[in-house]
DNA sequence: TCTGGGGTCCTAGGACCC
DNA sequence: TCTGGGGTCCTAGGACCC
């Protein structure tokens, strides 16, 4: 048996657990940028914000009632990894599926004890980091997580869903876990509404006409265990780091200090987990949102003689592939840009090439930059090409920075963002 | 004026191999 | 009229997830 722990509106409800002024409002939370709402606490749902709306879209009646966020990212990763340590507590396996969602089994415990224990796991998360929780049980990861959407409309919010379960008729199929959206237009068009009528389709005709996905996927609500707990996080295959810029950019020199600054960040995810790329890809992107204007969507990818976590060798692949692609001075007004490190592989299994010249400072120096990093906070050191700033702010901000007007302070991970008691 | 970021998996088609 | 069979690898695009 699975269980998923997932916690209500979460980034929403993050804010509150620190600002309980933030209590009973309708608090949405903003997308890097301030764009787009990615959370909302169910005040702002019933009053019509959609998930992934623009901000600028939402009537400014309803606007000026909203209490909006800006994402902060390092706090919410911080309350979510204390939520894991209490589930590690009491489940014998867990699997961290995302920021706010893991999957727990519950081999060990009797039948008669799955609810128990999920309640007290939910009550324990809520007093223990405030944050409301639902319990979905199921036989297998698919039905946990059905029953997790059936546990939000309960008061008590744990609930089982068991194969051939009438209440599988109750759910539209868009709430089974793999179905999208053109998915569910698809299976509407044939008759296919609920997960009642997904589960009763005929196998054969659903892998031909949709894939071995979506027939896993009915396998699975049929009772029949396709996917197992990956306590293992899986390798990374690719880290990306990309932005939408704050203003357009339009000269050659901002263009390559915001592909530095996200390679430098891509190079700090990249050795945190110990890898080395083994090839480089950037693009560029004009504002698709403005088909008036010129425009322009170039990529470039490039394969390293040999793979490496150097920042400077990164940098210097990054750029070339920016003046590649960057198409005449004021032709162009590029909104957004990317950096994606490939082909990643572990650095301690790393296959060596013949004219490839090894530096052994390399890794010291990298090891020196992050360490002082780590200490003194991110950008306390870096590269000149990228944007940095020093901890007095001094350094102007660049002009492509991304707009973040109403951040909450790092209340658990900067000393000197703590809570003030009074 | 304003429109997110970071991932995975599957499939189809083409190039290439013997 | 008939024009092999079986395979791998790579890439692009599309779908999904949170």
């Amino acid at each position: 048996m699975f269980g998923l722990v997932d916690g209500n509106n979460f980034y929403a409800s993050v804010e509150r657990s620190f600002n309980p002024r933030l209590r009973g409002q309708p608090v949405v939370i903003l997308s890097s940028g301030d764009g787009c709402a990615i959370a909302r606490s169910n005040e702002a749902k019933a009053l019509g914000v959609r998930m992934g709306q623009p901000i600028h879209e939402i009537d400014p009646s309803i606007r000026k009632q909203l209490r909006c966020l800006s994402a902060n990212f390092g706090l919410y990763g911080d309350i979510s990894g204390r939520i894991v340590s209490i589930l590690r507590d009491l489940f014998p396996a867990v699997e961290v599926y995302s920021i706010d969602e893991s999957f727990v089994t519950f081999d060990g415990i009797p039948e008669g004890e799955r609810e128990r224990v999920a309640r007290e796991a939910r009550a324990r998360i809520l007093q223990w980091t405030g944050i409301p929780c639902c319990v979905g049980i199921g036989p297998t990861k698919t039905l946990a997580k059905l029953s997790n959407k059936r546990a939000k409309s309960t008061a008590h919010g744990v609930v089982t869903t068991l194969p051939l379960s009438p209440a599988l008729d109750a759910y539209p199929v868009e709430d089974v876990w793999g179905v999208g959206r053109k998915l569910t237009a698809r299976l509407g068009a044939e008759g296919i509404l609920t997960a009642g009528d997904l589960v009763r389709a005929d196998p054969e005709t659903l892998r031909t006409r949709y894939g071995v996905t979506l027939a896993r996927t009915q396998r699975e609500l049929q009772g029949e265990l396709c996917t197992d707990l990956q306590d293992e996080e899986p390798e990374r295959q690719q880290i990306i780091v990309s932005r939408t810029f704050g203003k357009d950019v339009t000269s050659l020199d901002d263009l390559q200090q915001a592909v530095a600054t996200f390679t430098q960040r891509a190079c700090e995810k990249l050795r945190a987990r110990s890898l080395m790329a083994g090839g480089v890809w950037v693009w560029l992107n004009t504002n698709a949102f403005k088909p008036g204007m010129p425009q322009y969507h170039p990529s470039k990818a490039f394969n390293l003689i040999a793979p490496t976590s150097d920042t400077r060798e990164v940098l210097m692949v990054a750029q070339g592939l920016v003046r590649a692609m960057f198409r005449g001075e004021d032709q162009y007004r590029y909104k957004k840009a990317g950096v994606g490190l490939l082909d990643l592989t572990h650095g301690d299994h790393q296959q060596a090439d013949l004219f490839a010249q090894i530096d052994p400072r390399s890794k010291s120096l990298m090891e020196v930059m992050d360490r002082a990093n780590a200490k003194f906070g991110r950008g306390s050191m870096g590269f000149a090409s990228a944007a940095w700033r020093a901890r007095d702010n001094k350094l102007a901000k660049p002009s492509w920075s991304v707009k973040r007007e109403a951040l909450s302070p790092a209340y658990t991970t900067r000393w000197d963002q703590l809570v003030k008691a009074r």
